[in-house]
DNA sequence: TTGTAAGCGTTATCAC
DNA sequence: GTGATAACGCTTACAA
């Protein structure tokens, strides 16, 4: 918390610098270092001819305004940090650089922490972001790994990207029976728990995006494959209700699945024995859907013909696939770029918590189809 | 080069901080500043009795030390730069994926800027690594994107990882033909006009791989996909031909195929039409690969039993492909540890310019197998 | 073993 | 419009 840890290169052995500074630009230019700073931002009160002096001067040196000396008098260091889980989630990249122009767009720098999947460690990377004296954080909260952790940071600006809470597994599995308005009350309280502003994904509209699509192709027994116990979950579960119930149906079935392809296959393996009594499934993301396509193609389940499978988030995988993936995109990028702005305003005016939700949009592939004739 | 461009956010509009600093420790301890520096770093002079005191009134009061001004006074930020084409690319978000844990470990962190693709703004963004004046900075060289910026950040360490040079259109027409000890001079000729430190993917010894395999199955006539016109399509066929020749066979065909799973699908239409006289291709990359399959199906030929395919990389995809992709696997988390390591060295020592190029290793799935009976 | 003081490179506050 | 000068928070000779 307090002192460094031990670390494994200690701070004078580094080589040392001696780069151009102000004063070597002064003296060039022959006016005082504080002239040299007013020509350099354009600050208005300076003589034209003044400050392309400085300026020339500034370019035939090299010189390169010094970020740590300036952020120690400014207390300003124009660097945001990026927590995520890990970069290696193509989910979590797509976000960072949806993030990362933006911040540079304001001329911020971007500082990536990652979590590691472990709070533990999240919360040591969080430090580094803070010791780092970062002017805000943008925090991607897969599974809610991070979001334990983020109490401390209160007080410097703060978003939450994605914040996916875990749930109870009676929450999970009610989420089939429990009425519609009780589950989103539910993820009301969630997020009012957290207190930080927040860009997401409109779980609720997505699922509601990928019902509407499978009825109005005829289907009327669907079921859901459900992912890990989080709120995303439930939401879209809550979403796909909300729709069937308009339509006099109800979700055929719910099953546990996961997050991975494998998972997504093995789920495929139960819920497709003969004798099941839908005609659509529904899978929490694109690798879980993926992998119930599989299982279908081993188990000489046609699909889109016997069965429809619809998934979410638009990963790159689902265009490749074969067949290849309806889905309910999810905006990723833009996703990044919000919470950027909306990190943005936080750092200037105290702007109050606020939750956005960015809405998906239906990709239709090949994995969906009218049901069946007899079905 | 010089000034700061303007931008959307002036300084003095973020809101500043009044964290707690060595003074505050120093009063409560009741110590000098001086003496909560030294306790906190681990000095060696400091009574036990006042370290303890000092340690327990700078976890009281939440002190974390400054970054800046630290680095403000020992000209070291203790943060590497790291400098990717785009993280989008699931390929350098792995290779990052190895840089961050291994830089964390040191107490390093890693400042991540994006080229864009673009030379210009990848030269921008190195400018901001630079004034962020990071300690040491890696670049992926992606297609040789970043690497005609490359002159400016000497006198910093730096390393590359994954230098993959452009290379002529007659080079790459003459990969076919010409003698493997001419392409491998011409690659050493390119990694020594960079001349800085390097860590790299064994092209050759991958492009062997990929070909004993195919050999080892008893195929004897193989065309080669290549990849974009870079140094990288060079020398994969040049291993591949070092294996073929000391068989007494040749490359049957190179055909240019570029970078995405669509253009390995055109490819892949081109080469199978009726009539080729090759019983397996080695494409690129995986992605090629997965086009060239996708042909194949599309066309009506089978994979692996009319075509073996062999792709390189062992991306996300490869695995859950139908038919799964045998593959050359680059170890990309550990180029990006290995990168970061060397970056350390070259900080601690003056290490001479290096090059470490790492294997890959063949992973069999499903699209190799002996070629036809008649073939 | 600890304190004092100087200074890192920059910006901000005054004067002029 | 420009120049001294004093911070910013920390480390480090040098003294004590």
């Amino acid at each position: 918390m307090a002192a460094d840890p031990p670390q494994g290169i200690g701070l004078r052995t580094v080589r040392r610098r001696r780069p151009v500074t102000i004063k070597d630009v002064a003296q060039l230019s022959g006016v005082s270092a504080a002239t040299v700073t007013r020509a350099l931002q354009g600050h208005p009160r300076v003589l034209p001819e003044t400050r392309a002096r400085v300026q020339d001067a500034a370019t035939r040196l090299g010189y390169r305004p010094d970020h740590a000396a300036r952020a120690l008098v400014t207390g300003i260091s124009r660097t945001i940090g990026l927590l995520v889980p890990t970069i290696r989630d193509p989910y979590w990249a797509e976000v960072a650089a949806g993030i990362e122009p933006r911040a540079a767009q304001d001329g911020f720098a971007v500082l990536i922490a990652s979590g590691y999947g472990d709070p533990v460690r999240a919360g040591e990377t969080l430090e580094v972001l803070l010791g780092n004296r970062v002017d805000g954080i943008i925090v991607t909260a897969s599974a809610g790994v991070a979001e334990p952790r983020l109490t401390p940071p209160m007080g410097l600006p703060t978003v939450v990207v994605g914040l996916d809470p875990p749930v109870g597994p009676l929450e999970l599995e009610g989420a089939r029976l429990a009425p519609v308005p009780t589950l989103l009350e539910a993820a009301q309280r969630h997020r009012e728990g957290v207190g930080l502003s927040h860009v997401g994904f409109d779980d609720v509209a997505a699922g509601e995006i990928a019902a509407r699509h499978l009825i109005e192709l005829g289907h009327r027994r669907i079921a859901f494959l459900a992912g890990p116990a989080t709120l995303a979950t439930v939401l879209r579960i809550a979403g796909v209700r909300r729709v069937l119930e308009s339509a006099g149906l109800e979700l055929t079935a719910v099953t546990r699945g996961g997050d991975t392809f494998e998972e997504g296959r093995a789920a495929g393996v139960e819920l497709l024995r003969p004798g099941h009594d839908f005609s659509a499934i529904i899978a929490f993301n694109d690798l879980l859907a993926a992998g119930v396509v599989r299982a279908a193609r081993t188990l000489g389940v046609d699909v889109p013909g016997e069965v429809s499978v619809v998934g979410f988030d638009d990963i790159a995988l689902a265009g490749l696939f074969q067949p290849a993936l309806t889905t309910v995109r999810a905006p990723k990028r833009e996703m990044g770029a919000r919470a950027a702005e909306l990190l943005f305003e936080h750092m200037l005016h105290d702007l109050d918590v606020q939750w956005e939700l960015l809405g998906g949009n239906l990709v239709v592939r090949e994995s969906t189809a009218p049901p069946a004739a007899g079905a």
